[in-house]
DNA sequence: CGCGGAACGTTAGCCGGTAAATGATTAGCC
DNA sequence: GGCTAATCATTTACCGGCTAACGTTCCGCG
């Protein structure tokens, strides 16, 4: 059993507890805060665009937005000249956790590399940086079999 | 939004996204080669005992065995002297991936930290370790609000 | 001996994620 | 102008993960 793999995903799975713990005080799930950083952004983005910048499939966000609208944390309103194109739009609500999620989000990595001095939080970044583009090369070169 | 959070969770994707491509050649899907592992060491392991190994709940080890008992990897049988009791058993199927799917995984860790050298490799180790712990507090410490 | 509580696995229902099939609408080319 | 092809969102069906409710089986105590 790899060492790196294990501890990794071990890191991952607690880092996201963490997450979620918080954000469910806020009445969110765990993916929700992303959508809703998107649309803090870009107010009236489409689902694809939403996708496009979660590194996500569309009906991903078509079934994490239509949870959120039963929520009312967004509105949904076809465009009106493109009709194919739906726009995700913030209500008062969603826009009014802005400052609070982000400021939460602040304080959680805050407090989970408290531990780090600044030295290790820099090398910390540049080698995950590193394994993300190693990663990204054996899951964009390797599934296409040219032997097949 | 924070940047240690952000990438660790970009990286993590990318990494299942990895494992779970290489998985798929073998026939398995993600969480199952850890459930293997158990069995690889203690054939004949509850759906508890696994999941207790697996840092996971019963009920997913129990879906997750389900579908493994369909595809032939696994058996499922009662305990003789405690009734209450499942055991999981491998069957030569199961056994046999043991080899091909280990290597597998090491070929990966390899590939996926190639960019680093052995000094960057101890340290990223030494810091994710600290984070899974500062990440395992948080989630201990406050989830119960003492003012509530 | 019996009865209540403890220890298990299973089921049901939700969430985030994916791939594949469906449906609606626009754009483009003849 | 009309037919085809591209572009979107949505639906369906699956997987891993969780919590909560359920049903069995054992254990210990009276």
């Amino acid at each position: 059993m790899p060492e790196f793999l294990d501890l990794h995903g071990r890191t991952n799975k607690v880092v996201r507890a963490a997450a979620e713990a918080v954000l469910r005080r806020h009445g969110l799930r765990l993916g929700q805060d992303h959508l809703l950083a998107v649309l803090w952004e870009h107010d009236g983005s489409t689902p694809g665009e939403v996708a496009a910048a979660l590194n996500v499939t569309t009906p991903t966000v078509v079934k994490m937005a239509t949870r959120m609208t039963a929520a009312g944390l967004l509105t949904r309103r076809r465009d009106d000249r493109d009709s194919r194109l739906v726009r995700l739009w913030l209500t008062e609500t969603g826009r009014a956790l802005r400052e609070p999620i982000e400021a939460e989000r602040r304080l959680l990595e805050e407090k989970i590399t408290a531990d780090l001095t600044e030295t290790e939080r820099r090398h910390l970044m540049s080698a995950l940086a590193k394994i993300h583009r190693s990663a990204s090369d054996v899951l964009g070169g390797a599934p296409i079999d040219p032997a097949d």
